[in-house]
DNA sequence: GTGGTCTAGACCACG
DNA sequence: GTGGTCTAGACCACA
């Protein structure tokens, strides 16, 4: 569900917070979805339970995910944009977001095809699972 | 010339690191072009003069970077893409930076469907311009 | 300079991080005042560092603490009231917290009269200090 | 008649045993009065049957209540202030009360100010009424 | 020497 | 069995 890369110099736990905010984002997670319980991603994660714990305890504050002590985490919310902003305004905050990905895509040799490419496989399972 | 996020969780002497290479990789630093000086790019990205040296260092040992004493460091070799990278490796690496992208943007309410419609105007773009 | 009850069941954490809030509303800590280290306030506690770093974590993402990497926490801000609120509106909010803690006063014993007493402590003591 | 809040970092079964203590102190249950069942009020306040009859268990233990078998549990005393208790053990029971109040009115923000205005208000009506 | 991250492992609150 | 809290202690990033 969920993949971590322990040889990355980016924290573990700043790697599982972005998986989990993008898989949210990408519909993967629905609203109500439960989530694995802290010890089993830990276990599948091969990384320590506290780590995953600090994790759900971050997004439930950013009113992401709620636990329900004793039953599990589930996801609560999905972030939705500032009332009055319009398509052109988000674009602009899009864009150096997108052209930071592009510029380290390129650093690793992905070319603009590729990253394309991969972010429609995105649109594509999001579209077969609400199928 | 290379930006730093103190904001970002990622390491800043990774940071710096992964811009250096980037701005190689993207033809920015060519072989033979001066960088600033360890001193001086500490002062621009308001960041400590031990980390900026660490980052040179470890560039030099990889290659990339020749010191010559007195006079500055100089960009020596272009990282050589991994020869037998295949499409798997390359979507291994993608999927970490697509991630960040879609946890940031959703963080200010952008959806995985505007950014896939944001992406693909790129794609579209790009087309024209090769025409 | 905080205090903590290792016998009150209220986590440890909540403690200290209520002691934070309190002291900053007090005015016992302005903004820009540097906090005790995380291992000295630790030992002060008789308490593991992890703990106290958990903390300044959490107060730092509220915005109340600004940390340094390898300088120290700092007092950031002081919570502002909501824009267009008015006196009656906050005393309209501040009555349930004031009843309740005088309910819990009272349940130990503690009267009306003994709780002003000590609320006004609180006040000389700002007072002296910034004078 | 109790409330809790499952917000509160402090444990439900603490939140409970404090309520009927201060319930039974402040005179709102006496002697003899019998308390709800462990499963009705466990609906009320949404919580688990068994945190409550942790709760009723440790309050019997104490000495505060009395469980009839198939009847009922019931108020049996009125717990008495500690004998020799000093200025100084009223001021370090009442500490923890009065920072929960001002770190939850700063939040909201309210300042040190603004409660010792509202608190000196209680004090005036107060004694108007014993006049 | 400062804070940050991670691990291992214990014990508790709750369902 | 679920998440929550705490400890002890290692190692790292940074000034």
């Amino acid at each position: 569900m969920f993949t971590v890369d322990p040889s990355d110099p980016t924290p573990i736990y700043a790697q599982l917070d972005r998986g989990i905010r993008a898989a949210i984002a990408a519909g993967r997670l629905a609203v109500g979805d439960r989530l694995p319980t802290v010890r089993q991603l830990a276990v599948d994660l091969r990384v320590n339970a506290n780590t995953v714990a600090k994790v759900y305890a971050e997004l439930e504050r950013a009113g992401l995910l709620a636990t329900q002590r004793g039953i599990g985490t589930f996801v609560r919310a999905v972030p939705t944009p500032p009332a009055g902003s319009t398509r052109r305004d988000r674009e602009r905050e899009l864009k150096p977001l997108v052209e930071r990905l592009l510029a380290d895509a390129s650093a690793i040799g992905i070319s603009l095809h590729d990253v394309i490419q991969y972010v429609k496989t995105l649109e594509v399972r999001n579209a077969k699972e609400n199928t």
